[in-house]
DNA sequence: TCTTTAATGCTACATATTAGCGTTTAGAAA
DNA sequence: TTTCTAAACGCTAATATGTAGCATTAAAGA
């Protein structure tokens, strides 16, 4: 993520702890700025990991805790994916996902008309719906190949 | 789910196993009938309690095998959500899904717009898409009541 | 019925996430 | 700036959750 977008998030997140009467801390922002530096929907693990390496010594509960934080508030989210570990996304902005069935890996995908649905009423369940995602699912390219490799056998 | 429709998705199990070379077993069928008979998106967990009692003394390796395996033949799927816990869906055919920013929880939703979008053009990913899912993001009912008595506290 | 080997069940392990609690420190107040 | 207080941190330990390896069992074709 650019510099400018990225001063513009850690903005927002702070702008939002006050509002909510919370803290700023070295370690939230640290966090964060490594969520937004990293891609690829990084698991906690991963983003533990690139945490470590900034703030070493940090406790792996902090980022667990400061990951469901910042999700709480929107300044990152929570990925939906098909796999047993949770993932976080650093993009908040309209966006969609491939999601593989075999391998359960998911690819960021860009349309403009998937953004451009008009929402559905779900007040019959008294939802209030914030934005969508579509997901797209399948086959991703690697396991494609790797079922052709397997038939060839 | 209904009977007539149980039947069918377990003769389509048994078909599939049988294309692949792969074994019927008692406990395969039976984990497929308990997932059949649970909704609201189970985890391996609550399969696992949920099988337990009609086949005691199951191992808990083989039900989430036997869960990856279903999923892989395509008989249930895995469904896509932001909690760190996987959990599966008996129903395989298009629907949709609200999914609480907060809570993690998601509901399932029906719609006939949503049902027929157009796919976008994934070959430059050599992504094979087989179908979709739209996640609606919110708040769900739960959630926005507990918010609105916080305040008024 | 016999045979083969896929699938199960067991044990142990690896990974992921959460809870409880004493200590530190951000940020409001003096 | 210093003081104060509770929110947040770090530690430890516990709890899920999911997987690997291997001996045993049983599905299904001969």
């Amino acid at each position: 993520m650019d510099l400018a977008e990225k001063d513009q998030r850690i903005r927002e997140f702070k702008r939002g702890c006050g509002e909510r009467g919370e803290r700023v801390t070295v370690q939230r922002t640290v966090i964060l700025e490594t969520v937004l530096d990293l891609d690829n929907h990084p698991s906690a693990d991963q983003i533990c990991d690139a945490v470590e390496s900034r703030l070493p010594g940090i406790a792996r509960t902090t980022v667990y805790r400061t990951l469901d934080h910042l999700a709480r508030m929107g300044v990152i989210t929570k990925a939906c994916h098909p796999g047993p570990v949770a993932r976080f996304d650093p993009r908040t902005e309209m966006h969609h996902h491939l999601v593989c069935l075999n391998c359960n890996d998911f690819i960021d995908f860009e349309d403009d008309t998937l953004n451009e649905l008009t929402m559905p009423d779900t007040s019959a369940f008294g939802f209030e719906v914030k934005d969508y995602r579509v997901q797209l699912r399948g086959i991703c390219k690697t396991c494609q190949e790797r079922e052709k490799k397997e038939e060839s056998i």
